[in-house]
RNA sequence: GGAGAGUUGGCCGAGUUGGUUGAAGGCGCGCCCCUGCUAAGGGCGUAUAGGGUUUAUCCCCUAUCGAGGGUUCGAAUCCCUCACUCUCCA
């Protein structure tokens, strides 16, 4: 959510931030819904103050003996008025907010101009594609080789599913236990999480009201009829970031660095016939996801170490990758500058996403009431937040079979990885 | 599964025959005073959000006593729904 009295003061300002992204800002349709509010809520509060004002009177009447009869007759006719103004007021209200809620984070100011991913720069480059001696598979001809099985997951659940069985899908839970441990050991809390949230959860962190057709949205029926709506977690971001919604944080106890390992659940609208092939998009997906919390100041300076510690994963596990600074028009809602690292994936000879590491200045926050108190000027601050996939893990496996295949069909075990995976060095048939 | 109790400001804790209570008292915290250190004492202040006014303060108004709704001229206090916490019985 972004700031409402900029959003009153300097609207001009707002409409040509938002430009960056391709995002076109009626500003006179939310100026005129101000104004009216103004006008409106001026009116109630006057309302409010002579309704207060007599019922006081009364109170001090009664109290002296005195006759309250004339006094009621006074107020007789402010109920309705009030009611009147109130419910205009809300409505005025509910419209800016609903206006307010659907508007994107500003870009900061090292975003890329730009209207698609075809615009986003390139910031580095690390490791250098192999070249193979012979016809490289992709990661599902290789995948079903080892108990990587679509077929089984078609059945039980649907496309955009799958199942893993024996090696590969230890090989898939060694990945996780590896990002885990290193994150930890980069200072960050391990956090485990309900994968199930609710609604002022995902409003927090941005994902509603705007993008409900994103989620799988669960019932929970009640005895008598009521049912309570909880959503499937496309992102381990939202819980791990509201954990500390509504919250004043200590100054001593920032930054907050969590690291949590969690599924996600996207329902995938509109990517009909996208990566159809394959676990590149899956409805259901593991993710090690890195949250951090902090002082306004510092929040680049965070986006940077941040993106460094997901990139140390892919270094430790020798994947070559690229580090992509989003353009404007390719920013996710919320964010005001993202990384991303695509990782390079031989059997579509190209660079594929595999953590997106964003800065939300106090985008979230200001949803999320998250603040500190700042002890200069006594008062509370919005916190900013960060985040980033440290890393997909389904993508990740991708990445380790489709780099790490042999002429035959194995696939090696990247070396940091051979504690977890009981010594096995290679997996083979 | 059944029966109760509770949720008040940074914390503890008053306040349920509705009435000038944004909320006593205490603790903590801040500023000041007194006291030659120490100890103790005294005074003042100490929530958040929004609006009006303002260069900015000051000031004024409105809302907020778990959340939402209702009754009423008026609700922390009464009614309903929900969430959470706790106790007892199965």
């Amino acid at each position: 959510m972004l700031d409402a009295k900029q959003l009153r003061n300097d609207i001009g300002a707002i409409e040509l931030a938002l430009k960056k992204r391709n995002f076109f800002f009626d500003t006179a349709a939310l100026s005129a819904l101000e104004e009216q509010r103004k006008k409106n809520q001026i009116l109630t509060q006057e309302l409010q103050n002579s309704r207060n004002t007599q019922s006081k009177a009364i109170g001090k009447a009664k109290a002296a003996g005195e006759d309250i009869a004339p006094l009621f007759k006074a107020v007789a006719d402010f109920g309705e008025a009030l009611d009147e103004a109130k419910s205009q007021l809300q409505e005025i209200q509910q419209k800016i907010s609903d206006i307010v809620m659907h508007l994107p984070n500003l870009p900061h100011e090292s975003v890329p101009e730009g209207n698609s991913e075809d615009d986003n720069i390139e910031v580095s480059k690390w490791g250098k594609p192999q070249k193979f001696s012979f016809k490289v598979k992709d990661h599902v001809d290789l995948g079903e080789l080892h108990g990587l099985d679509f077929e089984t997951a078609a059945k039980i659940s649907g496309a955009r599913f799958a199942v893993m069985t024996g090696k590969i899908a230890r090989l898939h839970r060694a990945l996780t236990q590896f990002m885990l441990d290193k994150h930890i050991d980069n200072g960050y809390t391990e956090a485990y999480v309900p994968y199930l949230v609710n609604e002022q959860a995902l409003i927090g962190t941005g994902q509603l009201p705007k993008f409900e057709a994103d989620l799988f949205k669960t019932t929970l029926h009640g005895e008598e009829g009521e049912a309570k709506t909880l959503y499937l977690i496309p992102t381990g971001e939202v819980p791990l970031t509201n954990m500390v919604r509504d919250s004043i944080i200590k100054e001593g106890d920032l930054p907050l660095k969590f690291v949590g390992h969690t599924p996600s659940f996207r329902s995938e609208a509109g990517a009909y016939g996208r990566d159809t092939r394959g676990l590149i998009r899956q409805h259901q997906f593991e993710k090690v996801e890195l949250v951090q919390v902090v002082k306004a100041q510092d929040s680049y300076q965070a986006l940077e170490r941040l993106t460094k510690d997901a990139e140390g994963i892919l270094q430790a596990l020798e994947l070559p990758y690229r580090k992509v600074n989003l353009c404007g028009g390719d920013l996710g809602f919320s964010a005001a500058k993202t990384y991303d690292l695509e990782v390079w994936l031989p059997g579509q000879n190209s660079y594929r996403e595999i953590s997106s590491c964003s800065c939300f200045a106090d985008f979230q926050a200001r949803r999320l009431k998250l603040r500190w108190k700042n002890p200069e000027t006594d008062k509370a601050e919005l916190l900013h937040t960060l985040n980033g996939s440290g890393l997909a893990v389904g993508r990740t496996l991708v990445a380790v079979l489709e780099n790490y295949q042999q002429a035959d069909g194995s696939i090696k075990i990247p070396d940091v990885l051979h504690g977890y995976m009981g010594g096995i060095t290679i997996i083979n048939n």
